[in-house]
DNA sequence: CCATATCGTCAACGGATCATTGACAAATGG
DNA sequence: CCATTTGTCAATGATCCGTTGACGATATGG
């Protein structure tokens, strides 16, 4: 097992792109450099860096070898963090709210890093798609898609959120692809089912006119999980978030429609972390705060291009 | 930053309860041992070890330490793993189709890992209720509830499956908790609405008698979530596998009744990881399925007393 | 073309680090 | 009480690691 320095070495000639200048950058010699890197290549066997004179390109295992070294050295980072903040780190329950979908997608998989970080820290994810009340359902923090955040809560605004009209290609090589918002009327166009929700989808153009258009379909859910589903399996259009059909559309096998023209949600504009004053002076809501913060902002990932 | 291999010996010393027990282990002496764990401590600022000369028992911070070196191990393991086995290591795209709600729970956490350790290999987790033919749709493996496995397909039993009537506390103490499967028609039972499902529980007793009892809920849903969700907010009993419920009757959110009766379920006893005999060559497959078993098997993950 | 600068690598060398050894003190069981 | 086990210490030798100076390859400017 090499020492882990040489590790630390190699992600720097990655991100300096060759050896003298991560020597530079370390403070070190280019032969420790040059010397570390071999070792850590005899140690794996293979070849890490094809070498030219003037110019460093990683092997194919080297590519695997950067990653995992980014995230072992993350690991290491974080054992030293947590370990020396042992003594005001977050602990007890926080109570996080968030709907149903997103909340499964994007905060629940945020816990289980959040609690190792924290052992004395316990999540309860909330999930409903009702809104919750801060201070009587004892919510330490609330993720909320809404058009204006709440008077009685602090909500800092996280992401935007942005809908599109979404089908699959099977979808619309049956039925064709609507060329302008009157098309919709002959489509099968699913509509979040809320009691009293119109069956109306309201669209504005590049130059902000507003159109809005009766459409149906036949049947109804009020499950988003269900209308993509509905949609995957071909049976109609829907307006989707971006968070939930970014992964499938790069993948081809959603595809938007009527692209000059912007869905009108009912839902809000904006995602929000809503939290009462007193709550965020506790370190587990700062500390879920921040980690929020890091995935969510400056761009949320699901409009990252990287994302699955 | 201390030599890596102090973490090792750390989670060794951890393992076999005292240093000198560690150092047979490590096939090196006491003296050893002892300087690396004291090097260690002197590195993060913290004492790891209470000591007695008969018994060592971890801090809080060593308990951090703990978690945190366990990662950091395995991240270098298969670190290891991905370098070396590069050449033949599973690329492509793996196919995997599950039901929507266990397939979000339990398969969809499996992906980042599987795809992190073969950075070639892309998956497609195709989510559904419905049965799936595994040519048809090109499915590499499906995880599937099934009574009988299929005929055309490879079938390998990863975990048996358990239901259980569950109900939350605040609906049993304002409705009363059932005591013979009889006073479940006074219940409001939730049943999977299934088309041309009917609306009957069957139980069986631990002498094998079974009871078929007549069931009935003001609403119901084709979705397990919003079962689940009703069942939370106190409208109801329900039955759900254990894998959905066990982590909430863990926390006591969510209690079995009844508990001297089998519910019988019409959606099998197994989980099977199914593919056709010509798949499993493919070292994608392979790679999942090992990846299956080590979740699965011998006890799956959401019957542990840990599971969260 | 030559001179200069930069790059990565090598071998020799000295300093730093690590493992071993033997001894000690503390705790436990017979 | 004695024997055994445990963790720790200091001295010592072995091993590892960084430095130095030199080399060959490449690129650039005069």
């Amino acid at each position: 097992m090499a020492w882990l320095g040489s590790w630390e070495t190699f992600v720097r000639v990655v991100e300096c792109g060759s050896m003298a200048a991560a020597a530079r950058r370390l403070d070190c010699t280019r032969a420790q450099v040059s010397k570390q890197i071999g070792e850590l290549e005899r140690a794996f066997g293979v070849r890490f860096f094809e070498r030219s004179t003037r110019k460093l390109s990683l092997t194919p295992s080297g590519e695997i070898f950067h990653q995992h070294a980014l995230r072992t050295l993350e690991n290491i980072q974080s054992t030293e963090f947590a370990v020396r903040n042992q003594g005001d780190s977050p602990r007890g329950v926080l109570r996080i709210s968030a709907s149903l979908t997103f909340g499964r997608m994007f905060i629940a998989p945020l816990l289980p890093r959040l609690v190792a970080r924290y052992p004395e820290l316990r999540c309860e994810l909330i999930l409903t798609d009702q809104v919750v009340d801060l201070v009587e359902d004892n919510i330490d923090l609330a993720l909320r898609m809404t058009k204006v955040p709440p008077d009685d809560a602090v909500a800092k605004r996280l992401a935007p959120l942005q809908r599109v009209i979404v089908g699959t290609p099977a979808y619309l090589a049956t039925h064709g692809t609507p060329r302008v918002p009157q098309d919709l009327v002959h489509h099968s166009c699913f509509n979040y089912l809320l009691g009293g929700s119109d069956a109306n989808w309201r669209l504005t153009d590049r130059q902000g006119k507003e159109f809005t258009i009766p459409v149906s379909s036949a049947f109804q859910f009020n499950s988003v999980d269900c209308i993509l589903d509905a949609v995957r399996a071909s049976h109609g259009l829907a307006v989707l978030p971006t968070y939930l059909v970014n992964a499938e559309r790069a993948q081809g096998s959603l595809k938007t429609v009527l692209d000059d023209y912007d869905p009108i949600s009912n839902f809000g504009r904006h995602l929000y972390a809503c939290y009462t004053p007193s709550r965020i002076r506790a370190p587990k809501v700062r500390a879920f705060l921040a980690e929020l913060e890091s995935e969510f902002e400056p761009v949320p990932l699901w409009e990252r291009s990287g994302a699955d």
